[in-house]
DNA sequence: AGCACGCCGACT
DNA sequence: GTCGGCGTGCTC
């Protein structure tokens, strides 16, 4: 027999080796191997079993390494998807599907040293009083951790040595698991009543479900196939959590398991809490396992092999949790699918909705996208009958969505002073708050105090020097610091200008700080708080002043982003959006969309007990339609008139995008380098235009086609000329960001209707493309973030 | 990714 | 005459 093996280095390629006798019961398809490549011994995943090879001569496998395969097999077609549709080599998609604290060649298990008492038969022998102190705790405890003893006595390792010479305790190894939520005391839940609506819609997800009882794996691709994706709109608080935990139990109930995406930050333990409560077993142990960036490498180790294992069944976590080995999969929710955390913003850079719908498809799981603010993308899918469309359109507590009232920020302009903070509207908003002992959010995504340092007199902007942009001024720190790569730099106290010498220098534009500032100007005796990058610095920051909030202890939160999503406060009747068009500025297509939904998730925060709530929106551009459908809880409207906004511009949902960005430090090299990487993507792509000397001769481009229709069947074609018929290159041009961490960038758009098609061809052209050394090429398929 | 092979400039 | 620059190509 032979094996193909995806080797430990980014290759486009896989390499086949024969398995020699002694190894042969022991390979299967994701068994980690050892080989020799060249001159050295790599490590590898085998990907596939094979009778032969078109390779004379294969190397034997040298080694097996761990008894059990890491990656199921439908994980493994999973990444080889990646690989081929997100463009990148079959080993840098298995970075993402198989974590690197789970593929150390040596096992990663904690192995902690116990001590134990072992009282002598004979006299006990008289000890020093450290030696004896340290004996009446592990006699109390019968047996602990040597590290946990050494706090509690007070005492270092070398004495209990002492004691285990004189026979009295036994020093062991033993592996023990790490549970990231060891000390937490969770109650358990029993699900809550559904109203009708909830009702209908768990009906229709656990209907989906069913059939797979008797068809497990639905053929990929296969037409019908998607219809198991369901996109979940509902209103904030229409109970869509209550919708996932009995669906899961359903999943559950048919021996299956599921996997919950939820956005990284809202990833809190309240989150994980509510389904660790619901998902107990008797015997205290959880069925829930955890997987996200904060985890120790021993501990996302530990919770990817109890998932292995099968010992817990449910996996929540961020975007890379799509890969977690559950095996079978009956359900996945993907929870505020719009967020653009699913994104991964290196390579793979995999987006894992996408991801869980083809997993979905792939393993004949059922996949729910939830939101109540979907993407124009998704809810495009469910008009093209590619998802089916669940609505929730009231609050299960009946409470009314929040009057939003719109200002001008143009008419608040003072002559002398600029633009005020605080419209006169939501000043006297707050004080009506604080005077009724109810609470207020203010939002800005921005922190900082101001956006940049200006001179009045020459002009000057205090920039990086290492990006293209201007550098934030932060108060409490006295510094100018980069939003991008965080470089800082003290603030000059006149004009850096050597001719101009300005001592008034001055600030514009204002973040976080500065609301929290003018706050405490204005309302002296209110309790302020602000929540963002520069506050939340430890983990337990965000719990804590959350908590604080809770209890009523805060009158005004200040935040950015971070404060946007899942906070459930009854007494928050005010919401204050201080600049509601600060996204709008940005080169993106997606900048509307954004908008309204930042936008709408703020607002839901607004009135959710029984006193209603209000919104004051302060905008420069209050007709904008991403403002103005935000304000009149208009989804459908908004959707409808970005949808035309998009068709004319033939932006997804009505294409998909590949983004291939050159950079480096030299701008010139950069520069040539993306010329010469459009006139390979015009050849390899047959977009050559006749005139430029070098078309495509036809017959290679027949068998170009021929190579890729194989696989795409539904490829457009026009002989010799043009392979994608709907293809088109823009660029290269500089990125929306010129400079970012000391590089230039330079980017060319393509977009096509057919994008797994364009995607294999990529990866040919790429494969000769020839850059010089200091240039690099970053291929971003489906992109988030125009840059 | 690494490492070898290979063909042109300044050095013990 | 060599040592060494990094361009191209190969690794099952």
């Amino acid at each position: 027999m032979i094996a193909r093996v995806t080797l430990e280095l980014a290759l486009r390629k896989e390499f086949d080796y024969a398995i020699p006798l002694e190894l042969a019961g022991q390979v299967a398809v994701g068994s980690r191997v050892q080989v020799s490549f060249g001159a050295r011994k790599v490590l590898g995943v085998v990907t596939a079993l094979m009778e032969a090879s078109t390779h004379a001569n294969l190397k034997p496998l040298l080694k097996v390494i761990g008894a059990q395969t890491l990656v199921t097999l439908k994980v493994l077609r999973l990444a080889r998807w990646i690989g081929e549709y997100y463009c990148c080599a079959p080993e840098t998609a298995l970075k993402s599907v198989l974590p690197e604290a789970v593929r150390r060649e040596e096992a990663g298990w904690r192995e902690r040293l116990w001590v134990r008492a072992q009282p002598p038969v004979g006299q006990f022998p008289k000890l020093p009083k450290r030696q004896q102190d340290t004996w009446n705790i592990i006699e109390e405890r019968r047996e602990i951790l040597l590290s946990e003893l050494v706090v509690v006595a007070g005492t270092t390792g070398a004495t209990v040595r002492k004691l285990e010479d004189k026979g009295l305790v036994t020093i062991t190894t033993q592996v023990s698991e790490r549970d990231p939520y060891a000390n937490e005391v969770i109650l358990p839940t029993q699900p809550l009543k559904l109203n009708p609506a909830q009702a209908s819609v768990l009906g229709r997800i656990v209907a989906a479900m069913d059939p797979a009882k008797t068809e497990p794996a639905a053929p990929p691709c296969a037409p019908g196939a998607a219809s198991s994706t369901f996109l979940l709109h509902g209103v904030t608080g229409s109970g869509k959590t209550e919708i996932y935990l009995q669906a899961i139990a359903h999943a559950l109930e048919q021996g299956r398991g599921a996997i919950v995406l939820v956005p990284e930050i809202s990833l809190t333990p309240q989150t994980v809490e509510r389904f660790k409560a619901r998902f107990s077993s008797g015997r205290l142990q959880t069925l829930v396992a955890v997987l996200h960036s904060h985890l120790s490498s021993g501990e996302r180790h530990d919770e990817w092999h109890k998932i292995r294992q099968g010992r817990a069944r449910i996996v929540i976590g961020a975007r890379s949790a799509i890969f977690a080995p559950v095996d079978p999969l009956g359900l996945v929710i993907v929870d505020e699918e719009h967020e653009h955390t699913y994104k991964q913003e290196e390579a793979p850079r995999y987006h894992a909705r996408d991801v869980a719908i083809m997993r979905g498809r792939m393993e004949g799981a059922v996949v729910v996208l939830g939101s109540a603010t979907p993407s124009l993308e998704s809810y495009f899918n469910c008009r093209n009958g590619k998802y089916q469309l669940l609505e929730l359109p009231e609050r299960v507590d009946d409470q009314k969505l929040p009057l939003v009232r719109v200002v001008d920020l143009r008419q608040t302009n003072h002559k002398d002073k600029g633009v005020p903070v605080f419209s006169p509207r939501l000043k006297e908003q707050i004080t009506q708050r604080l005077e009724r002992g109810e609470q207020t959010i203010l939002f800005l995504n921005r922190r900082g105090y101001a956006s940049s340092l200006q001179c009045p007199e020459c002009g000057f902007v205090a920039e990086c020097p290492n990006c293209s942009i201007s550098l934030t001024y932060h108060r409490p720190q006295q510094k100018l610091c980069c939003h991008i790569c965080g470089h800082t730099a003290r603030v000059p106290l006149v004009c850096p200008n050597e001719k101009c010498r300005n001592p008034k220098i001055r600030y514009a534009g204002l973040g976080t700080q500065k609301v929290e500032e003018t706050l405490a100007k204005l309302f002296p005796k209110a309790r302020v708080s602000r929540m963002d990058a520069d506050t939340m610095r430890r983990k337990d920051d965000y719990r804590r002043v959350l908590g604080e909030f809770r209890a009523g202890k805060i009158d005004i939160l200040v935040g950015t982003q971070m404060i946007a999503k899942g906070l459930h406060f009854p007494n928050v009747t005010l919401v204050g959006i201080i600049h509601a068009d600060l996204a709008l500025n940005q080169a993106d297509f997606r900048a509307g969309e954004r908008t309204f939904q930042l936008l709408t998730q703020v607002a839901g925060r607004a009135g959710r007990g029984d006193i209603e709530g209000e919104v004051v929106v302060q905008a420069f551009t209050p007709f904008h339609p991403a403002i103005q459908f935000a304000r009149r809880h208009d989804f459908l409207g908004f959707y409808e008139q970005e949808l035309e906004f998009r068709a004319q511009l033939r932006y997804p949902p009505f294409s998909r995008i590949a983004l291939l960005t050159v950079r480096g430090r030299n701008e010139d090299k950069v520069r040539l380098s993306a010329d010469y990487l459009k006139d390979e993507l015009e050849k390899g792509l047959g977009l050559a235009p006749a005139a430029s000397g070098c078309p495509t001769p036809p017959s290679e481009a027949a068998e170009l086609f021929a190579a890729t229709t194989k696989a795409a069947p539904d490829e457009s074609f026009l002989t010799g000329q043009k392979i994608f018929r709907d293809l088109i290159l823009a660029g290269p041009a500089p990125s929306p960001l010129l400079r970012a961490e000391t590089f230039y960038r330079y980017q060319i758009m393509l977009r096509t209707g057919h994008m797994s098609a364009l995607s294999r061809r990529l990866a040919q052209i790429l494969e000769r493309l020839n850059l010089p050394e200091e240039v690099l090429l970053a291929v971003d398929i489906d992109p988030v973030n125009l840059g």
